[in-house]
DNA sequence: AGCACGCCGACT
DNA sequence: GTCGGCGTGCTC
């Protein structure tokens, strides 16, 4: 067989001018070991670099120029598949970013190799012999003392870290730099991983088994003890090697008895790369598989059928709160294992608990590696190498689980699948869930998104099944597994307590409802719904709330000019003193923080007991565990907090659930806040009344009757969905159509207000050649259109200002191609280094 | 991104 | 006259 002489490496130097492969020769010891994959090492102008092989070729191009050899390659399993640098390759485009920061999303950052420049002694074959001579007789042999002092360290060390060199010797540059142009000494470099891999010293045989058997009896009497341990060694020959520090405990002998076995020759102390598990020592209670009720097994014949085909296939499971989603993820897992395939779970990160993990790690045991952002980075790199090297089938763990590499994946759940935490937010922005389906088309495999309010993209595409690209089959459950009801919702209209007079956060239903609550000894969790920090107005009156005329978000108040802005196409009103619609002089911006919410309590109820919940409280790791269980254990009445305490939480004693302010999430200036805000009643709905106490949900509203809150408290997500898509349709956006989201950003401000308008006219003017441009009112299959440019919601970051445009398509054409064919041609007209474009792809947070 | 090459001010 | 400022150009 022909081995490849050449590799087409992506280097690991993000822009622009370098992300495209470049060749490399490979030399003769390497060829047997590089694969498409495979993580090197190469030479690159006047450095050493990182890089990723994504091709191999027999021969050099020919006409070529003169190709540099690869230096080092890094691993000895390569840690990318041809399958998924392809897949990365997919990303570039489909996400327009660079091809290697696609890979290395991929890998564990503790592979981020950089170079690392080492000093050791010349190699005299690489002197000319007049260099040769002239050191012999200028250095060697009449060296200056301190050229003799750092050869001699050198020589000793025989390799030293530069940076290492010029710390003991500060004032020998010069010294040092001589003797590296002369030869004498030479500069390497080599990529170093950011991570040592953990050892544990080990014993293990030297010698044959029977050969130290029949040394047994010669073992001179004052070396008993040696001989003891050379038998005991023996006797778990099947588990050697054996650790050390085991063998020294058992045996009750000292490290000075094994050393002196060891210098016999009959056994070696070697280091042994150990696996870090973060769960060690944890028991998992033992799990048996439940038995489905017909909604559920019915959705289970259907996951496993496709599996059995071994077809691609996706399905959108959308099940109550409390359906048993889980069950049927534990038990398709189960089959697909049983296949010889592997699964991968994603769960969004917050959800990414003890008791998740400890379901799988129950069902499952050791063939479950879990993925974690609180793991370090020498555990997630041990987890993600019991994947790579086959010695588990079932990854579980947020976002970027998605790229475990698995060789076979039979199938792909994502859970929670309407969870924003699933869209990147940095480079490559890409959403897992288009990813696992891209993943699993190429694999044969299925993919499970399930949720209790799946997001409109995948609802519509279910239920049109017109989308090519990604047409889930929906399979529903409508009721809970253990049979019993879901909470009674009560909306409460604070509009009218202020008319009453009650100005407190409080209605007085969810007053009473409390002090019943804690009477009867039950909890209660408070949800305070506020994300972000835009600022809206409203009145307090009416619940009117300033919008834009033209794109039907709430507008922002901006304190500083006084005036209410849209963050999509620019509209500015001035911020009103009383209320356009009733003239009340109730209105003002709006947002009120945990604190003052824990404060109030206090007043209302003395000695209550509360668990505040907030970004403030739970910095801390494991912070966000040891609140819940404390509240679990019935350390406080009330658990209080923001989204967080809305995810999958279970506790059986909640029998009361209180939203502060429904609508703050409403009025955040995003066409996804109705959506948003549907989703986290929903939820936080949900969490009342689990077990056998029959739970009760109170929302204060200041729109009561917005179909979001009227929706969710009727527990009725297809009314939603058809009041949203409605809704979405007349105002051109997702799913309807598809946006980019393009932001410019320079330290100048009239240059960078002059490059948007330009990129504008330029995206403008491609898309009109190309026939496509024009308003989305159109009735035209295809369609793209561009909004802006206007200032970004963060209109400067780290003294760059920043302007956005959002282009809003439709229809069968690369729209993504056109904006990043717009983006590079702006870089190079403007001839600007400075001015930089993200593109983001589908974007979740408009804000 | 780095790193080197290259062409103009303040120093022995 | 040299050290070094950071502009600009390239990297198989």
């Amino acid at each position: 067989m022909m081995l490849p002489q050449v590799a087409k490496v992506i280097v690991d130097v993000p822009v622009k001018d370098t992300d495209r492969p470049f060749d490399y020769l490979i030399p003769e010891s390497m060829r047997a070991w590089l694969e498409v994959g495979s993580r090197v090492g190469v030479p690159f102008g006047h450095r050493t670099v990182q890089g990723f092989v994504v091709g191999l070729q027999d021969h050099p191009s020919p006409g070529g120029m003169r190709l540099k050899s690869i230096q080092e390659v890094l691993d000895v399993v390569p840690p990318l598949s041809p399958e998924l640098v392809e897949l990365a390759q997919w990303m570039s485009q489909r996400y327009a970013c660079r091809f290697i920061t696609a890979l290395q999303v991929m890998v564990p950052t503790a592979l981020k190799g950089k170079a690392e420049r080492y000093i050791s002694l010349g190699d005299p074959a690489d002197r000319t012999e007049e260099e040769d001579d002239y050191s012999l007789v200028r250095v060697v042999a009449e060296p200056t003392k301190e050229a003799k002092t750092i050869m001699a360290y050198v020589a000793q060390k025989g390799e030293v870290p530069a940076q290492q060199l010029s710390r003991l010797f500060p004032d020998s540059a010069e010294t040092i730099k001589t003797l590296l142009r002369k030869g004498i000494l030479q500069e390497n470099q080599s990529i170093k991983d950011k991570l040592q891999k953990k050892t544990l010293k080990a014993v293990d045989l030297a010698v044959e088994a029977h050969e130290a058997e029949a040394a047994l009896p010669d073992f001179p009497a004052k070396a008993q003890r040696q001989r003891e341990v050379l038998q005991f060694i023996l006797e778990m020959k099947e588990l050697l090697p054996l650790p050390l520090k085991e063998v020294l405990t058992t045996l009750q002998v000292s490290a000075a008895t094994v050393k002196g076995l060891a210098d016999k020759g009959f056994i070696a102390i070697e280091d042994v790369e150990v696996f870090r598990d973060p769960y060690r020592g944890r028991r998992f209670k033992p799990s048996e598989p439940l038995r489905l009720n017909d909604e559920q097994q019915h959705a289970y014949d259907s996951i496993r059928d496709t599996l059995d085909a071994s077809r691609h296939g996706v399905f959108l499971l959308h099940g109550v709160t409390g359906s048993g989603k889980t069950e049927i993820y534990l038990q398709t897992i189960q089959h697909c294992i049983g296949q010889g395939r592997q699964a991968i779970v994603l769960v969004p990160e917050i959800s990414l608990t003890p008791q998740m993990v400890e379901r799988f790690k129950g069902r499952f045991g050791d063939q479950v590696a879990v993925m974690h952002s609180r793991l370090s980075g020498g555990e997630r790199y041990d987890e993600w190498r019991k994947i790579r090297e086959g010695k588990v089938k079932v990854a579980i763990g947020a976002r970027s689980a998605v790229f475990a590499p698995f060789d076979r994946i039979g199938l792909i759940i994502m859970d929670e699948e309407h969870e924003t935490s699933y869209k990147q937010e940095e480079s490559p922005k890409y959403h897992a869930r288009d990813v696992a389906v891209r993943r699993a088309r190429q694999h044969g495999a299925a993919v499970v998104l399930g949720s209790a309010t799946p997001s409109l993209e995948s609802y519509h595409a279910a239920r049109s099944r017109a989308n090519d690209e990604f047409a889930p089959l929906l399979l529903e459950m409508k009721r809970r597994a253990l049979g019993n009801e879901l909470p009674t919702v009560q909306i409460v209209d604070m509009r009218e307590e202020l008319k009453e007079g009650n100005r407190s956060m409080f209605s007085r239903s969810l007053h009473q409802a409390l002090g019943i609550r804690l009477e009867r000894g039950e909890q209660t969790v408070l949800l305070l719904n506020r994300r972000g920090y835009s600022t809206f107005v409203m009145c307090r009156s009416c619940g009117y709330v300033a919008g834009c005329p033209e794109c039907d978000i709430s507008l922002t108040y901006h304190q500083k000019s006084n005036n209410l802005r849209c963050h999509y196409c620019g509209y500015a009103e001035p911020a009103p003193s009383v209320c356009p619609e009733c003239g009340s002089e109730h209105i003002r911006y709006f947002g009120t923080g945990t604190q003052r919410v824990e404060e109030e309590l206090a007043k209302l109820f003395p000695g209550i007991r509360v668990i505040r919940m907030d970004v403030d409280t739970t910095t801390e790791k494991g912070s966000h565990e040891k609140l819940l269980k404390q509240f679990r254990d019935k350390k406080a009445d009330v658990l209080l907090g923001t989204q967080m305490v809305a995810k999958g939480l279970d506790f059986p004693d909640v029998t009361l659930v209180g939203v502060i302010t429904a609508d703050s999430a409403l009025n955040l200036p995003d066409f996804r806040a109705g959506e948003k805000t549907f989703q986290l009643l929903t939820q936080v709905a949900g969490r009342a009344g689990r077990h056998q106490l029959k739970g009760e949900v109170l929302i204060q509203s200041y729109t009561p009757d917005h179909y979001s809150i009227i929706h969710a408290s009727g527990h009725d997500y297809l009314a939603f969905v058809r009041d949203e898509l409605k809704h979405r349709r007349n105002l051109h956006y997702p799913p309807y159509c598809r946006l980019i989201l393009i932001t410019l950003s320079h330290e100048q401000l009239p240059l960078l207000v002059r490059m948007a308008e330009n990129m504008v006219s330029v995206l403008q003017g491609k898309a009109r050649q190309r026939g496509w441009f024009g308003s989305l009112d159109r009735l035209t299959a295809d369609a793209f259109d561009v909004l802006g440019p206007v200032a970004s919601p963060i209109p400067r970051i780290k003294n760059r200002y920043r302007f956005q445009c959002m282009v809003k398509w439709r229809g069968n054409i690369d729209a993504v191609g056109l904006v990043r064919e717009s983006a590079e041609q702006l870089e190079e007209t403007a001839h600007n280094q400075k001015l930089q474009i993200s593109i983001d792809v589908d974007p979740q947070m408009l804000m």
